[in-house]
DNA sequence: AAACATCTTGACTGATCGTTCCAGACATGG
DNA sequence: CCATGTCTGGAACGATCAGTCAAGATGTTT
């Protein structure tokens, strides 16, 4: 091996995610790139592909960072109501944060996903992920008492990912806050939580 | 007045609007417009102006068309219940029939209202909207007794408002329409309707 | 020090972008 | 028929786009 390379692929891509993040798909050029990345332009191309795969590679990245932390929120061995609060509190406060960049997934999803089969993919498969992981909180719930035996889960996963990827629109369309906690208290709240 | 206009400007913008909805903004571009609307280019500038206002005079558009109905519809003199019901799979309807362009607003708004301080008022302005027609329902839904008196209904209203929003994006990562129906129902089922 | 593979630089391509200009076609009013 | 103003088609503008190419700089290995 000689000279290696002079930049952190993966520290790169995550950057490359923010700058998509913000600006979406359409909107970043190759120069912008460039720019934040610090990282030679062909360099990019050489390392990622072209701006197709590397965006699709930063969307990934972020399904990948996301999906940690929310699996293991959702796995805490807790009451679910309290696992439900902290999470959705959590959201809404990293949605108010600063410059409201929004859920990148959800921007993707709703700017791309007819447009784009990976995209449409990859927000699906975000979706019965999401899905999956909300189901698995929500069968623990019913074991243990806190839910009635009957009542179907996978109808209640899919209405709390709804709630987050409205969250995600909401958290465009006003700067405050208190709008967000009133969505995620009524949504908990109704559900008994 | 000599030789009146050759196309309707109304029918043309309606045009130009499932334009920019179908592959927004950045994706559109003007050669698209003159394509789809069957309008000289410089007929096109004559009559809208530039790009951005063009897009902003469509999104105003889509609101326009959307309020009427969605005002009327929430308006309607029948228990919340069925009113809300009947709304909702109005919703679920629309976003699952044909080629999924999801909503132009939640589309927008999720792509540009972080960098445009005129999509942001038209995505706010359109959020107080439908708070407030929601609104307008429960508070007659309480006064007939159908809601506990002492509740507080805008939490509720911004509940509702954000679930439309989460269909929207939710719409576009699944193409099984049962999804949509499980969260209307969920959504309304735990308010109690 | 020489060989080697990578990184960096900057110029370059062809295409497309939004926008403007202009000249001719056209329809109406006198 | 002629004058008036609008619509139309196409060419052209400068800017920017994604992507490529070749040459030189750099650092590692032998």
């Amino acid at each position: 091996m000689v000279k290696s390379k002079q930049f952190d692929k993966h520290v790169a891509l995550d950057e490359a995610m923010h700058v998509f993040w913000e600006k979406g798909y359409h909107a970043t050029s190759i120069q912008d790139l460039v720019d934040r990345l610090g990282v030679n332009r062909q360099s990019l191309y050489d390392t990622y592909g072209d701006k197709d795969r590397l965006f699709l590679a930063a969307l990934t990245r972020y399904q990948e960072l996301q999906h940690g932390p929310i699996y293991k929120a959702l796995a805490r061995q807790a009451p679910a109501a309290e696992v439900l609060r902290g999470f959705f509190d959590q959201m809404v406060e990293n949605l108010s944060s600063g410059t409201c960049k929004g859920c990148f997934m959800a921007n993707t999803v709703t700017g791309l996903a007819s447009q784009d089969d990976s995209v449409f993919e990859i927000g699906a498969t975000n979706h019965r992920q999401l899905e999956a992981a909300f189901s698995g909180l929500l069968l623990r719930a019913q074991q243990n008492g806190e839910l009635p035996p009957d009542r179907p889960l996978l109808p209640i996963a899919r209405f709390l990912v709804n709630t987050m990827n409205g969250l995600g629109v909401t958290a465009k369309a006003t700067r405050d806050k208190k709008v967000l906690k009133d969505i995620a208290d009524v949504a908990l709240s109704a559900l008994g939580f």
